[in-house]
Order: C-alpha cells, then sequence, then structure tokens
RNA sequence: GGGCGAAUAGCUCAGCUGGUUAGAGCGCCUGUCUUACACACAGGAAGUCGGGGGUUCGAGUCCCUCUUCGCCCA
C-alpha cells in the first residue's frame, strides 16, 4: 500500500506539545467513535472472535472529589484496558459510583448542621430524598473527573450502587442468604460510632496506637471493706455497668475469693467474683472486671455465666441508665459525656481512696474508619453474615491459583484473615441506603426477608413494618462485578458475555472489606471467582513516607497537575512509580520535579514527530513490507532489532494477560506481569535512547539524499515511530493519539486506540551487532574530543584501524564522521603528529589527530586509571579462575563464559598498556 | 503481643530462580542555543548495596542476628 504523506510544515507545527490545547478535544473524538464501548457480541462467549478482558473499577464514594489515590488506581486499570483493547481483546471496564452510606450520609448532615437543623428535623422520608436529590445533581463529578487523565471506561455502562438495578441485586443477594440460613440476627456486643450513631463491622473499626492509661481501681469486699481486689482497666467510665470481677480459676492468689463479692465504687452495687479462663494471671493484677454490655470480650465471659448485662452509655456516648442499669450511674454523671466521666469517675476514686495507681499504658484504641472518633463496643441487636461457609471457596480460590494476588505477599494475608473469620455485621442505623428487606407483623409476630415490599402481613394479612435499619454499603459492593452485569438476571447478554472479569486493581486496605467479600459473593451466586488477578498497588506517600490525605494537606491535585503538565505528565509520574510492591513516592512541593519527567518526555515524542513529519516531504512514505530486505542499512536492521527487544520487553513486564492455559494460574505463570514500571521503562528507552539519540541521528543524511536510500529510511523511521506511539499509547494516550493521526497513511476513523498492539518481527539479523561497533567508535571519539577539550563541530581527523569491525566502520564512515565532526582516514597514522588513541571494543584503535599542544599527560593518566581499574577486575577474575573449587563446582558455561571475558579483557589490557606507553607512559 | 514488608548513588527507585566491571530518572559538574527538541544534546563525577555473623567456588541476591522505619492483625 502506498500512501501520501500529509503537508507537515514547521509552522503548523511549534515547537513544544500544549497537551491543554489537544486532551479534550483527543477524548471527545473516542468516546463519539464509541472507542471505548464493549460489545459483548465480539466474545469469545458470544461467539465472536475476542476474549473479553474486564476490569470493574472500584467504584469511588458519589461525594467523592479525585485525588491521587484515584488517579494512582485508575491509571493503572486504564493502562491495562488499552493495552488489552489494542492487542485484540474486547476490552470492558466498567466505572460507576459507590453510594457510601456513612460518608455521604455525614456530608448531607454536615449541610444540615450548616442551617442549624438536623436529619431528624427533616425526618427520614424528607432526608432520603434531600441526599437523593443531592447525589442526583453532583454524583458524577468524579467521574467526569477521571475523563480528564484519559480513562478509557465504558461509559455507557455507569453503574451507581444505589440504583434501582443494582438495588434489586442487594435484596436478591440479602433474601437468598436469609433463606439459605447464611444471615441471622444477633444479640451481641458490636463496634459502635457514637458520633456516626451506627454500628460499624470489625474492618471498619480501625485500632489506632495511642497513649492511654491503665487505672488500678480496688474494689472492696462486700463483707470486709479492708480486702479487696485490684482491677486494671484503660476505660473506668464502663465500670458502671461491671457486673462482676473475674479472675483465672488456676490463679492461686485468688481462689480463696471465688464465689464472694466485692462492692462496685461509684455505682455502689454488690458483685461476685468469678472464675474464668479470660482472666489473664500475667496482665495486670490477673483481675479482670466484668462489663459484658460495653466489651466484646467480657459479652462472652457474661454469656458463659449468664451475668446481667446492663448498658450505662446512650448511644452518644453519655452515661446513663439506659437497659437494665438501674441504680448504676450517680445523678451527677448523668448525660455526662463518656470521656468526661472517665474524669470525674477517676477523681471521685481518688478522693475514695479507690484509685490505687495509674500508669501510662500504650494500647490501641478502635476508631470509626469514617468519622475517626473512637469506637465505643455497645450491646445491639444486629444482622450478620455466617461468614465461615462463604470463605472456604473464596479461600480455594487463592489456594488453587484460580484467583492470584499480586504481590505475592498478599496472598498470606487473605488465607490468614479468611482462616480466622467472624461474622459480619451488616447492619447500620443509618437512612442513607438499601433498607433492610426484612419485615415484621406486630400482630402474629410474623417476619421474613422479601423481594417485593409487601402491603400486608402474608400470614395473618395484618399491617407490617419494614425493618428500619440500612445495609453495610459493602454488602452492594461486594456484588459489583455481578450486579453491574445484570444479575440477578441470569440471560444478561453482559453477564454471560463479561463474568466472570479479568483483573481487579485496587489498594491493600480493602482487601477485606472488599475483595475477599467479591470472591465470596462470585462463588455464592455466579459458582466463580469474579476475576483471575488481584492487582495491589501501592500508597500515595508524599516524600516523608506519609500517606496523601486530605486532613493532613499533603495531597497532590491531578487536575492541577493536568493544568500544569498534561494528563500524560501525570500518568507517565505514576506508572513510573509502580514497582511491584512499592508505594509511590511524590513530592507535593515540588511538582516540577515531581511531575516534569513525564512532560519531558511527551515533548520529546512531539519532536521526533516534528523532525520526522517536516522530512518526509511530499512523496509518499512506503510500508516497511514494501522495502526490498537488501536495502536495509546496518541503522536499520539495528533499530527494528531494538524494536524487537524493547516490545518482547514490554510484553514481559506486562502480561500474561491471563492464564495461558485452562482458567487456573501454573505456579510458573502466577507472579509474572504486572511490572507497569518495567514497562515504561523498556518503552521509554526504546524512544529515546535507541531511536531519538540514535536512529534519529544515523538517518539525518540519508533523509537528505535521494533514491531507494532515502525510501528505506523513510519507511523505517515511519514503522518505527508508528509502533513505538503504539507501545506507549497505554501510558501516554493523548499524545501518541494525536501523533499517530498525523502519520502519513491515516484514515479517517482510525484510532490508535484502537491499533494492532505491536508483535516482534524477528528478522533484525546482524544489523545490530555491526552496528553497535559503529556506536562504539563514536561514543569513543565523543569521549577523546570531551577529554581533550575540542568543542563540538571543531573539524579533527581520525586514523582508524578498525580491527574485526574495519570493513564495517568503513562502511559508515559518513555516519561516524557527521556524528562525531571529524574526518576519517583509513591511513597509517603520520609519524611527527601528535595523537590520542582510543580502544575500540572489538580490538581496533581510532587515534586522533591533534594540531594544537595536546595534554599528553592528562590523556595518559585517563587511560592509566582505565588500565589500573581493568587489571583489579583480571586480577579477581583470574584468581577465580585458577580455583579448583570454581570450575569443578560452578555451571560448566558459567566457566565457559568467564574464560571468554578473560581473553578478552587480556586483549584489552594489552591494547590499553600499548596507547600508555605510546602515550609516553611506563 | 503475633505476623509482614522496607533499608542499594544527594533524592525517588530497578536489580526475577545467587554467576557480565551493581543500573535508571531526577539532581550535581563540564562543554554546546549543532536548522526535531535548552522540557534539549554531548561528556563526566558519584554507591564499603543499614551493622554484624554464617552458608557457598561465588552473596546486593540465601540463612541468623541487631538497628531504624512502615504496614496488617489481636
Amino acid at each position: 500500500m502506498t500512501t501520501s504523506a500529509p503537508p507537515s510544515s514547521q509552522a503548523e507545527f511549534p515547537a513544544q506539545y500544549d497537551p491543554a490545547a489537544t486532551e479534550r478535544d483527543l477524548y471527545a473524538r473516542w468516546t463519539s467513535a464509541g472507542v471505548f464501548t464493549a460489545r459483548p457480541e465480539r466474545t469469545t462467549r458470544e461467539g465472536g472472535p475476542a476474549d473479553p478482558f474486564v476490569i470493574m473499577m472500584p467504584p469511588p464514594n458519589v461525594t467523592a472529589i479525585l485525588h491521587v489515590g484515584h488517579g494512582l488506581n485508575n491509571t493503572v486499570q486504564d493502562v491495562l484496558t488499552r493495552w488489552r483493547r489494542m492487542a485484540g481483546d474486547e476490552a470492558l471496564w466498567l466505572p460507576g459510583t459507590d453510594h457510601a452510606g456513612i460518608a455521604t450520609q455525614n456530608v448531607i448532615e454536615k449541610q444540615l448542621a450548616g442551617e442549624g437543623k438536623t436529619r431528624f428535623d427533616l425526618g427520614r422520608e424528607a432526608f432520603v430524598a434531600r441526599t437523593t436529590e443531592f447525589v442526583r445533581t453532583t454524583g458524577g463529578e468524579i467521574l467526569d473527573q477521571l475523563k480528564a487523565i484519559g480513562a478509557s471506561c465504558d461509559w455507557t455502562r455507569t453503574r451507581y450502587t444505589l440504583s434501582p438495578e443494582l438495588s434489586v441485586a442487594v435484596r436478591e443477594a440479602f433474601v437468598r442468604l436469609y433463606e439459605d440460613g447464611l444471615i441471622y440476627r444477633g444479640h451481641r456486643v458490636i463496634h459502635w460510632c457514637p458520633r456516626c450513631l451506627t454500628s460499624l463491622s470489625d474492618e471498619e473499626a480501625e485500632h489506632e496506637e495511642e497513649d492511654g492509661k491503665l487505672y488500678h481501681i480496688m474494689y472492696s469486699l462486700d463483707d470486709d471493706a479492708s480486702q479487696g481486689l485490684t482491677v486494671a482497666t484503660t476505660r473506668p467510665e464502663t465500670m458502671l455497668g461491671d457486673v462482676a470481677v473475674a479472675v483465672n480459676p488456676d490463679d492461686e492468689r485468688y481462689r480463696a475469693l471465688v464465689g464472694k463479692s466485692v462492692m462496685l465504687p461509684v455505682a455502689n452495687v454488690r458483685i461476685p467474683i468469678i472464675a474464668d479462663e479470660y482472666a489473664d494471671p500475667a496482665f495486670g493484677t490477673g483481675v479482670v472486671k466484668m462489663t459484658p454490655a460495653h466489651d466484646a470480650n467480657d459479652f462472652e465471659v457474661g454469656m458463659r455465666h449468664k451475668l446481667p448485662m446492663p448498658v450505662i452509655m446512650t448511644p452518644e456516648g453519655t452515661m446513663a441508665e439506659v437497659t437494665d442499669a438501674s441504680g448504676r450511674v450517680p445523678a451527677e454523671l448523668r448525660e455526662v459525656d463518656r470521656f468526661e466521666a472517665r474524669k470525674r469517675i477517676v477523681e471521685q476514686l481518688r478522693n475514695e481512696g479507690q484509685l490505687v495507681k495509674v500508669e501510662t499504658h500504650r494500647h490501641s484504641v478502635r476508631h470509626c474508619y469514617r468519622c475517626d472518633t473512637v469506637v465505643e463496643p455497645r450491646l445491639s441487636d444486629q444482622w450478620f453474615v455466617k461468614m465461615k461457609p462463604l470463605a472456604a471457596p473464596a479461600l480455594d480460590a487463592v489456594r488453587s491459583g484460580r484467583t492470584r494476588i499480586l504481590p505475592e505477599r498478599w496472598e498470606a494475608v487473605y488465607v490468614n484473615w479468611l482462616e480466622g473469620i467472624r461474622d459480619w455485621n451488616i447492619s447500620r442505623q443509618l437512612w442513607w441506603g438499601h433498607r433492610v428487606p426484612v419485615f415484621y407483623c406486630d400482630d402474629c409476630k410474623w417476619q421474613g426477608a422479601l423481594r417485593q415490599d409487601p402491603t400486608e402481613c402474608p400470614k395473618c394479612g395484618g399491617g407490617v413494618r419494614q425493618d428500619d435499619d440500612v445495609l453495610d454499603t459493602w454488602f452492594s459492593s461486594w456484588l459489583w462485578p455481578m450486579s453491574t452485569l445484570g444479575w440477578p438476571n441470569e440471560q444478561s447478554r453482559d453477564l454471560k458475555a463479561f463474568y466472570p472479569g479479568d483483573v481487579l486493581v485496587t489498594a491493600p486496605e480493602i482487601l477485606f472489606f472488599w475483595v475477599a467479600r467479591m470472591i465470596m459473593a462470585g462463588y455464592r451466586f455466579m459458582g466463580d471467582a469474579p476475576f483471575h488477578t488481584v492487582y495491589l498497588h501501592g500508597t500515595a506517600r508524599d516524600t516523608q513516607h506519609r500517606k496523601m490525605s486530605k486532613s493532613l494537606g499533603n495531597g497532590i491535585d491531578p487536575l492541577d497537575v493536568v493544568a500544569r503538565y498534561g494528563a500524560d505528565a501525570l500518568r507517565w509520574t505514576i506508572v513510573s512509580s509502580l514497582g511491584m510492591g512499592a508505594d509511590a513516592i511524590f513530592d507535593p512541593a515540588d511538582l516540577e520535579k515531581t511531575f516534569a519527567p513525564g512532560r519531558n518526555f511527551a515533548t520529546k515524542l512531539w519532536n521526533i514527530a516534528r523532525f520526522l513529519l517536516t522530512q518526509l516531504g511530499d512523496d509518499s512514505v512506503r510500508t516497511l513490507g514494501e522495502i526490498d530486505a537488501s536495502r536495509l542499512t546496518r541503522a536499520d536492521r539495528w533499530i527494528l532489532g531494538r524494536l524487537d527487544v524493547a516490545i518482547a520487553e514490554c510484553d514481559a513486564a506486562l502480561g500474561p494477560a491471563r492464564p495461558a492455559r485452562g482458567t487456573t494460574w501454573p505456579v510458573e505463570e502466577r507472579q509474572r506481569g504486572m511490572r507497569l514500571n518495567e514497562y515504561a521503562e523498556a518503552s521509554y528507552r526504546f524512544v529515546w535512547k535507541e531511536l531519538a539519540d540514535w536512529y534519529l541521528e544515523a538517518s539525518k543524511a540519508r533523509l537528505q539524499s535521494d533514491g531507494a536510500d532515502r525510501e528505506a529510511a523513510r519507511a523505517v523511521l515511519v514503522h518505527a515511530f508508528d509502533q513505538a506511539l503504539r507501545l506507549l499509547h497505554p501510558i501516554v494516550p493523548f499524545i501518541t493519539e494525536a501523533l499517530w493521526q498525523r502519520l502519513p497513511g491515516r484514515r479517517d476513523g482510525e484510532f490508535i486506540a484502537r491499533a494492532a498492539w505491536p508483535r516482534a518481527r524477528g528478522d533484525a539479523g546482524d544489523g545490530a551487532r555491526e552496528f553497535d561497533a559503529v556506536r562504539d567508535a563514536i561514543v569513543r571519539l565523543r569521549q577523546q574530543r570531551s577529554s581533550l577539550n575540542i568543542p563540538d563541530r571543531r573539524a579533527v581527523t581520525v586514523h582508524v584501524a578498525g580491527g574485526p569491525a574495519d570493513a564495517i566502520l568503513h562502511g559508515e564512515s559518513e555516519t561516524i564522521e557527521r556524528l562525531t565532526w571529524s574526518k576519517l582516514s583509513w591511513d597509517a597514522v603520520p609519524a611527527n603528529v601528535p595523537n590520542a588513541k582510543a580502544a575500540l571494543e572489538g580490538g581496533g584503535t581510532v587515534a586522533m589527530l591533534l594540531d594544537g599542544a595536546v595534554d599528553v599527560a592528562k590523556e595518559r593518566a585517563r587511560y592509566g586509571k582505565e588500565l589500573e581499574e581493568l587489571e583489579k577486575q583480571l586480577a579477581a577474575l583470574e584468581k577465580r579462575l585458577a580455583s579448583a573449587g570454581f570450575v569443578q563446582k560452578a555451571k560448566p558455561e558459567v566457566v565457559e563464559s568467564e574464560r571468554q571475558k578473560l581473553t578478552q579483557w587480556q586483549a584489552k589490557r594489552a591494547q590499553l598498556a600499548a596507547l600508555v606507553q605510546s602515550l609516553g607512559g611506563a
């Protein structure tokens, strides 16, 4: 195919790339052409030709605005999606948002607080209506922001967890689990956030190390105030709810006291001394107070001993006689906040002589993951999911290799968590979310979970009311990989074509919250894991390695970076930072330092294109296939060989995209791929260090020439650059698309975003090795010039004795001369003319004639130093080869390569020694 | 308290199953506004691979131990 080049001139090609002027328009062209839209009919599962490749976006909170963590997460997903789309897969990257129960409710409550109101002033219905409206008007914001960084999501399939469709899925999942006996109502101590006024799951109550105090308090025997037991507690305010003190049954110190009673100070209630294994003789005094309604462990003990469970704190965290606590909270402490109550109780104990001592005590305290309030353990009724039966297949998924987790070490964390799994508290005392679909009849006491809202009790026809609680947001998130595709409608075409998916990309923090549970739900409801790869990327941190966060003010606004450096620069920096398992360190105080490399690289690409397009002229450019192989020069074959290497390196760094055979990962593939930083490095090196630095420079003269050689150079140049743009497109989609559109031969409607991913040609031959000899000569001569302080462009004469590479250097003399500002000669070095020699890699020498004064001593010193280094290395090598142990025990091929090295180094030593001597050295 | 991870050039990081003279980007130094690019080009300096011990013919890489930092779980 012969195509004509578009008219290009310097005039329409400014020296610098302007991302702001191109990105928005390019994105609009992609979407209007449907480039990102997945077609189920093209997948193999629907009889089509393409493997599906599916990534489900971890849905950001619907109220979120883009931060650098989102930028990192979504850039990874986009790189993978764009790569597979080019590689021929039917790629689906499905976007969406999460209704984020607590977080969103908090936002609206904050708004209301600004108006001097609470949600209770509005009432549930009005509050939900207001929140819905808020989400309707602002909810898409973060998804729009993702477009600015180039995310190639299928926007026709955008989903939202609280949409009617996904709510059906949530309800179906709940009812099924309820009917299967895996959801139950439990009365126990759970984590309670007194600020959000809701229960939290174990995962949502996060540990934080804090300096607290351990209070040692004397509980006197009721029949002998002179005797007593000292208990140690970090939360003295909970003592109002104490119903016993426990000692270990094996603890000799207290055996005689078991069965007696003590007087609980402050509350002045008589409570028994009991024996239970839970009391640890080694901790504190070995005596532990029992507060079953306000401590999960004490609750267990309380159940065993059938103890009463007085609740002495309101949901808001103030002291009160809430349940079974009559007479326990003194009037002066009622309605007092828990932390103030702690102070007052300690003060009172001190005054009454009951406070034995106070120690500082570092311990971990649970905090609400949404508002950071100290969580209060609290006895209440909640809905739980029985996790053991769900965990079993999820464990097996990772153990068997059906699903792999990268980096590998997280697999152990995953297994550990699932093995010790506890039941999941899924009810939240919120208004924003999926309401628990359980209905109660107050007349006949019927209760049931229903798929449709009933109008009357299905048993007695009486009135019914729905449970007040809503479900944990993660109870909808765990269905995300299926609900987004149409589940529970098993006939959904998307579900059939795109489930199971491929890769899940997220942060390690939500491995338990979300990833593990998605795998459980996948097996429970679809019979298969939702993906074969979980890629856990690092956290965005500042240079002090602190996590970037709004509260610390050390974040980076991705949109600000896009505005200043372009989306490609942002993406480049992110992808380059993605070492497996490593956190990404960015400097919020120095955006230039952080993002300039990406911008500079984009500029480099731009300028390669600028050169290429203005050099091509108006003549048509042939495709590489139309050029006779015999016309290819050493440089041509070299760059084509380097391209093959780059393609292979990129493929190896990224893939495999899925297990090569079957649906489980064999051990040899399990750790492979997902090295995005290595992919970036390989593609960068090819473009900059090889294509631009060498091939482009080497072909300048040929492009000015006439005839067949010019044809070949033009064809190779266009081919190499086209392929390079394709390799880079997943990382820097905008500039590669912008430039690719300008390459000769483009037809309207073609996009690099859907162009074929490069494949190695594998026919470079000897060109690579031969051109390396040319490069070596050029580098040697440049070093020579530099060390002799000969300015660039000042002509010098060089006498070449090329050794084995002599013919090659002769054939490439024009290139060498142009790139070293020299004139080459193959005559013997003239006598009586000072010269500086350099040794070539293959054994030849180049001698630079020096018309002016030469700093012979300097040259001699330089070579002397080089020789000295070599002597050192050579000595070590000789010693190694002389060692019987090495020769006998090392692998033969290693010994052989060392021997070859020895020969080479010895030759080089002789050469260097001769040089030093010729410069008047010893 | 249990477990995991990290420590390599001034900075941020690569170095896979132990075997080329340990690499990259940025920064630094010296030249150069060479008609694609000074957001660039050419050349250069820079690391006792956290400390100590061990295994091995051979250790940045494996084992033990210590130090510092970070994370997860109780």
